[in-house]
DNA sequence: TTCCCTATATGATCTGGATCATACGGACCC
DNA sequence: GGGTCCGTATGATCCAGATCATATAGGGAA
């Protein structure tokens, strides 16, 4: 299993920068674990044990809200580390993870880590970068709650767009399934109200829904609808 | 005032674990600057050139919103460094920050933060820190924004009575004079719902305004606010 | 003093979207 | 086959709070 991991670890933005030996000391703690859709990575309380490092596929952090609903707090991709403020700072996982599609990741335990941290200056570097773009990326989020939910919507798909977006004839390609209640989560809505708009753009619109995705058919027309 | 500045620095958590040497190369490059109520420290756009680090005094982290309103995204205090994110990304300043009294902070280049990072690791750690403090923190305000405003703005002083709040015989005094734009700003909401609730409490409810400040008299009626 | 500007205050509307209800197709199981 | 989920879909109702409008009390500046 090693040497699989080392590969996986050199393909990593995170730990690509990392010498050889380095790379080699942090395989011999982490170890690759799989999940199907729909299953927890760690549960919302759980003692945070271990550190995730997704390798393939996406998953979201969703925290509970009092009220029962449930509110999306961040989508994470190949290269994310999961579940790492909660492991630094000793504390219960604040949130819950679960795997969007089968993933599979890599686990490292609590102790690893720090040990990794002392003895690998370059990956606390790393680790740094890594914070910095996750305060700006949640502070967009913060920003994105305004306005009305249809631009919202239309915000969020323009991100996705971004992120994993594959042009095709038909227009551009979101190869992520998302139920419209995870798209509620994400815009902080209601499915009611994401189905309403999502069957409204599959009519008339800028956004079709497809087997295992979106496709975007009309970028232009969500960017207006997303300023409004 | 290179001593008065050690002093200074001796009396901030983020640099008390340092060795003298560290704070004294640390203030051989910080300078301590003032400024008054509503002066901007640095402006959203603005090449971020500057880290601060709040001495004493409060500011505010706001965002410019298209549609003309602000967003208030963090409230600093002493100790905090403001605009830390975009010069260690090197990127323009995301937000403006605002002082919201009478403040001073150090004011450290870029280059100098660098420089300081590379030779102080342990410098390095109290900032990792930091930043995943905020992280949580910024998390913990993304689902805040659910609810009811009046539930938002009663945590909003429950928040700001655990921060600064002093126990006098009335009652918790805060000692922030926050206008009702700015509680408006900070929870989300328009000036004249914040208006409407704050003259509400101020006639029967739980939190009255004070010449400098707010006096909570009922911080029991205001946890079951915030619940709902 | 008068003028202007800002913060606070309160009333009168209007509406986006939450809430409640009902319905329908597909997947899975017994 | 007939249940029982779950995701999607759509209609009907309702209300918190945004929006617009107007008013009053300081606090400077001239």
């Amino acid at each position: 299993m090693t040497d699989s991991t080392i590969d996986t670890l050199r393909r990593l933005p995170l730990f690509r920068r990392l010498s050889e030996g380095d790379r080699a000391s942090l395989a011999d703690v982490a170890e690759l674990v799989a999940f199907v859709r729909g299953q927890p990575i760690f549960t919302e309380g759980d003692p945070s044990r271990d550190l995730f490092i997704l390798v393939s596929g996406r998953a979201k952090v969703v925290k509970a809200m009092p009220e029962g609903r449930d509110m999306i707090l961040e989508l994470f991709g190949p290269g994310d580390a999961v579940g790492a403020v909660a492991v630094y700072e000793e504390i219960p996982y604040p949130a819950s993870a679960v795997a969007l599609e089968p993933i599979s990741c890599l686990r490292i335990a609590r102790t690893d880590f720090f040990r990794l941290l002392e003895t690998r200056p370059t990956l606390a570097r790393g680790i740094l970068t890594a914070l910095t773009h996750r305060l700006v990326a949640l502070t967009n989020r913060l920003v994105d709650r305004n306005g009305r939910v249809e631009s919202r919507l239309a915000r969020l798909f323009l991100k996705l767009a971004g992120d994993l977006g594959a042009r095709t004839d038909e227009g551009l390609h979101i190869p992520l399934a998302l139920t419209r209640q995870e798209l509620a989560d994400l815009t902080g809505t209601t499915v009611e109200t994401s189905i309403r708009i999502m069957s409204r753009w599959g009519r008339e619109g800028p956004v079709q829904s497809t087997e295992g995705g979106f496709l975007i058919t009309d970028r232009r027309a969500l960017e207006t609808l997303s300023l409004g």
